[in-house]
DNA sequence: TGTACATCAGTGAACGCGCGTTCACTGATGTAC
DNA sequence: TGTACATCAGTGAACGCGCGTTCACTGATGTAC
């Protein structure tokens, strides 16, 4: 049953998204190999085709959860400048949508822990997520951002990961929404 | 072999300090009871006259873990008032020593996106550390603070919360670091 | 205070189960002539 | 362009292993008289 070229890419593709939403939902090492190929579709034997091992496949996840949010990220706020488009990043990453739907959200907010103990691959694809996510925050440039704003943009992204990741593990709703809504005001005016 | 009360109450305390330790170090679902046990000097056999489940023992080091932590940085910091404080907390929380000792820190940092995703007790746990790091950050007072104070000392764990993540997450020694200071100074200015 | 017995903390072997990984096999795809 | 053969994506069974949990057993502790 062998497929052809542009099969087997799409393939790949599907088994990667799965995984991103999978480990994104359930958690890296709660989610088994055989879990993330059944939802695509797929037999657990012919996961290594794909890949060499589970490891090499939790990194092209995680790269592939990051490019997601980020993408969208930025996108839903490309058409604002300056202190606008910091409230817009805000307002969606510190949403309730957000917080409820992590298996379509930010990977360092539904996988941070885990991220911090994985490989070096995933670590480094972790990292240009939160990269990104500070340029989105502080406006297109790359590096040619002033020191402040760079300083100010990391800070926000900390907090916001934090915050999210913390409306997801408090018991009480108020204080969940509490956390959300307190930080978003406060980045607001930063 | 039954040992006395004092001793089986010692017993217990020791296994769940080391889990905490041991759980902050590896992840929850990556350590063993087999290997909290040996490391308490125990065997795996004798782990259910103590708790009913994992899951108990998880929600109990995760109540310990929060409760050393959050006793510490009051003690460290109750000579201060005001400012003085919440920048005391914020140089321990985040400084190299406490992102490179997980096993002694943070359960917030160290196991935040599993926490998440654990029982509802596991939960109760974190979610009253969070709120005792506030009290911290705020300086002592209950709920008596006003509410800009209370939602800055909020906004402030989820900065410190998220900044101790990601500094561990990040692959660059030097943006690592950055993450720390960066934090550090901002929430000093708050 | 002393004795007889019930309790139970801790041991070590065993349980079923799900995990990541391997492998023989299949048949459609890709390629060499 | 057509044919013959090598490749390899995907299947499904099997592997060894470590996991959480259970259990029969031990002997010191706790307790009732």
């Amino acid at each position: 049953m062998r497929k052809s070229k542009d099969e087997t890419a799409a393939t790949r593709v599907r088994i990667v998204e799965t995984a991103a939403r999978e480990f994104r939902r359930n958690g890296i090492h709660e989610t088994g190999l055989a879990d993330v190929m059944a939802a695509a579709g797929l037999t657990h034997g012919g996961f290594y085709r794909h890949f060499d091992s589970k490891d090499g496949l939790v990194a092209a996840a995680c790269a592939a959860a990051a490019d997601g949010l980020t993408t969208m990220m930025a996108k839903a706020t490309d058409a604002q400048r300056g202190r606008a488009r910091a409230q817009a990043v805000a307002k969606r990453y510190l949403s309730k949508a957000h917080r409820d739907a992590p298996g379509d959200g930010c990977p360092l907010a539904a996988l941070g822990s885990e991220i911090a103990r994985s490989d070096r691959a995933t670590r480094e694809a972790a990292t240009r997520g939160f990269s990104r996510l500070v340029e989105i925050w502080s406006g297109q440039g790359g590096d040619s951002e002033a020191d402040t704003t760079r300083a100010k943009a990391t800070v926000a992204v900390c907090a916001m990961v934090g915050a999210l990741t913390l409306s997801r593990i408090v018991v009480d709703p108020k204080v969940s929404a509490d956390i959300l809504t307190q930080t978003r005001e406060h980045l607001e005016k930063l």
